[in-house]
DNA sequence: GTGAAAGCGCTAACAA
DNA sequence: TTGTTAGCGCTTTCAC
C-alpha cells in the first residue's frame, strides 16, 4: 500500500483532454460549459476518483464548509439543533464541521472561533456564544454568520431564537395552575450586562420573574451555571432553607437532572414532595424514569432556519439581517403534578 | 465596519523588514531564524493581529488540524474520550474539528471520512468507524489515521481499544453474583463478519456469551441497535416472551435508556422486578433517579491515547503501529440487586 | 542565518 | 463555449 499523490484538478483535465478551467467551471456548476464538455469532465472525475482539495479551492474561492461552534457537546439539546443543521445542508455542497468549545469561558470560544476562520469557513453557525457584541460583529464582518439563542440585533449577523420569556411564563403558568405558590428557578449566573439583555438564560429568568409577579407570586432564584452540577448545587441551597419551595423550574433540562439528584438524595419524591420542571425538551427528558416536563424549543427548526439564513447569506453577503423568533410549547410529563397539602 | 483585507504573511514580513521566509521559519519554530530576528517577527506578528491561512499552509505543508469522526453525537460516552482529546492537544498548535456522522450507516460516514481529508487534515481519529478494513486502511495511508474503539490490527493505523470481552463479563459475574440466572443481553445487530471481529458492540456480545456459559447460564440475546430506540425495542421484544429475564445487560448506557423507559411503561420496578447493567458509564448514568449499574471504560484515557498516536504517527508516518488496550472497570449502582423470589 | 524564487491546487479575469 | 494566464498565502528548496 503505497502513497499514491492525490489526484488533482491538471489529472482530470488531461485525463479528458480539456483545460483546467473547464473541469474547475464543471465542479461548481458554473456557467460556460457545454453538456457535452460536462459529460467527459464528470466521468474524468469518476474515473480517476477526483475529489477537489478544500484549502486549494478556498484560497480563491469557497471551501464548501459550514463551521458550527458547540458552547459545550455535553448538552444534549444541542445535537437536535445539530440535526436540523444537517438535513437543511443535505443536497448542497456544504459540509459540517463542529468547533468544541468546552465550556471553557469566553476566551476559550474565541480561540475557537479564530480557529475555524483560519480554516477557511464559508459561513459560521454559533450556538449560544459568550462573545461580546464588538466581537461578534467583528467575527460577522469576517465570514458570514448565523447567532443561534442570542437575543439582540446587529446588521451584520442573522439570528434564530427561541421566544424564552414566553416559554419561562409557560412553565410557571403551568405549575401556578397546577395549585403552586412557591416556585423557585435556577438560572445560570449572569453579571455581564449584555449577556443579561441577550443570553437566552438570562431571558428565561426574567420571564419567570415577570409571569411570577402577573400571578402575584413571590420570586426565588438561585443562581450558578447551566450544567448538571448547577441544578445539584442549586437545589441543595435551595433545600437548606427555611421555607422549602413547592416546584422547582430549572433553566434547562441538563440542570433539571443535578436537580433530580439532589431531590433523590435528600430523600424527597419528585412530584409528590415537589414539582420539577425543565427546559428543552430533550431527549432525556422523554426518558421513562425521568419523564420530566419540559418546554419544547423546536431544535431541529432552529438549526434548520440557522442554516437556510447562512446559505442565503453566504449567497449574498449584503443582503438584510434577518431574525428568525419560533415559540415554544410546554410538555407536561411526570415530575409535575399539585402540590402536597401543607 | 468594513471588510478589511485578511492580513498575511506577507504583510507581517514587510512590517518587521524581513522575508516571508523568515516569518514561515518563526510560525513553525524551524531551523534558521535568530533569537533576535525571532522577536522582532513575533512582534509584529502581535501589532497586526496575523492569523496564518491553514488551508494556504497545507498546500505546501500542514493545517495544524485533527479531524475526528463521531458516529453519534447523541451517545453520552463520546464527550468524554473528546475531552481526552482535547487535554492531550492543549499546548500542541493542533485545533480539533469534528465531523459528524449522524449514525446514518457506511456510506454516510465514509463521506464524511473524505470530507474530512479534502479539508486537509493532518491526521484522523475515527470512533468506532463502521467501514471494511480495505476503506479504513486505504484511509490511513492517505492520512496518519488512530482508531478508537475498533479491535485488530493493521501496519497502517494505530488502535486504542477497551477490552470489552472483560467488560461484558464483569457484567455477567456482577449479575450471577447476586443470584440472577436469566440474564438476557441486548447488542447492536451485527451480520457484516469484519464487524463480528471488530466492532465493540460484537466483542462485547461475544463477551457475554463466553461469561454466561463459563457460568453455565443460557444465552438470551435480542438484537437491535445502540440507541436509545434500540433499548425500547429490544426490551418490548423481551418482555413479549414466555420466560421473562430477572436482568438485562445493554451494550451502551443509551440502550440502558431505553430499557428503563420500557420497563417503567410497562409497570415493572427497577431493580425490584428487574436488574439493568449498562455499558460506558456515561455522566448520565450516574443521575440520581437512574443510578445505572455500568462499565467504565475511562474514555478521557482512550481519547487522550489516541491524540498521543496520532500525534507520533504525525511526527513519524513510518513509525510501527500501535496498538493500546485499557481495562474497563464495573461501576454498580442501584438498577442492580438479587432477582426477585420466584 | 537569511532571502529569492518556485510551486502547492485551485478559481477569476480575461482573451480567443 | 473554451482555454490561457495570473495569483490566492503559504512552505520549500536552494542560493548566498
Amino acid at each position: 500500500m503505497e502513497q499514491p499523490r492525490r489526484v488533482t484538478i491538471v489529472d482530470v483535465a488531461r485525463h479528458a483532454n480539456v483545460s483546467t478551467t473547464a473541469v474547475s467551471k464543471v465542479l461548481r456548476n458554473a456557467y460556460g460549459a457545454s453538456p457535452a464538455m460536462r459529460a467527459k469532465v464528470q466521468q474524468a472525475i469518476a474515473e480517476l476518483g477526483y475529489r477537489p482539495n478544500a484549502g486549494a479551492r478556498g484560497l480563491r474561492g469557497k471551501t464548501y464548509t459550514i463551521g458550527v461552534m458547540l458552547p459545550d457537546i455535553r448538552n444534549p439539546f444541542f445535537p437536535d439543533i445539530l440535526d436540523g443543521i444537517t438535513d437543511q445542508l443535505r443536497d448542497t455542497d456544504y459540509h459540517v464541521l463542529l468547533g468544541p468549545s468546552h465550556n471553557n469561558g469566553e476566551t476559550a470560544e474565541a480561540e475557537i472561533i479564530a480557529a475555524m476562520i483560519d480554516r477557511g469557513m464559508d459561513g459560521m453557525i454559533l450556538i449560544a456564544p459568550l462573545s461580546g457584541r464588538a466581537h461578534l460583529e467583528q467575527v460577522a464582518t469576517t465570514v458570514p454568520t448565523v447567532l443561534i439563542g442570542r437575543h439582540g440585533h446587529s446588521p451584520h449577523y442573522d439570528t434564530v431564537t427561541d421566544d424564552d420569556t414566553t416559554g419561562a411564563a409557560l412553565v410557571v403558568n403551568h405549575l401556578a395552575d397546577l395549585g403552586h405558590r412557591h416556585i423557585a428557578h435556577i438560572e445560570h449566573r449572569e453579571t455581564d450586562p449584555t449577556h443579561l439583555a441577550e443570553m437566552p438564560n438570562a431571558i428565561r429568568a426574567e420571564g419567570y420573574r415577570q409571569a411570577m409577579r402577573a400571578r402575584g407570586l413571590d420570586i426565588t432564584i438561585v443562581s450558578t451555571t447551566y450544567t448538571q452540577e448547577g441544578g445539584y448545587l442549586g437545589t441543595r441551597q435551595l433545600l437548606a432553607r427555611p421555607h422549602r419551595p413547592t416546584a422547582v423550574f430549572a433553566g434547562a433540562d441538563i440542570v433539571a437532572m443535578g436537580v433530580l439528584t439532589a431531590l433523590a438524595e435528600a430523600g424527597l419524591s419528585v412530584p409528590d414532595d415537589i414539582s420539577v420542571a425543565g427546559y428543552d425538551n430533550t431527549t432525556f427528558a422523554a426518558l421513562g424514569p425521568i419523564s420530566l416536563t419540559s418546554v419544547d424549543q423546536a431544535g431541529h427548526q432552529i438549526g434548520a432556519n440557522a442554516a437556510r439564513l447562512l446559505l442565503e447569506r453566504v449567497a449574498d453577503r449584503d443582503r438584510p439581517s434577518t431574525q428568525v423568533k419560533l415559540t415554544p410549547t410546554l410538555i407536561p410529563r411526570r415530575t409535575t403534578a399539585p402540590p402536597p397539602r401543607a
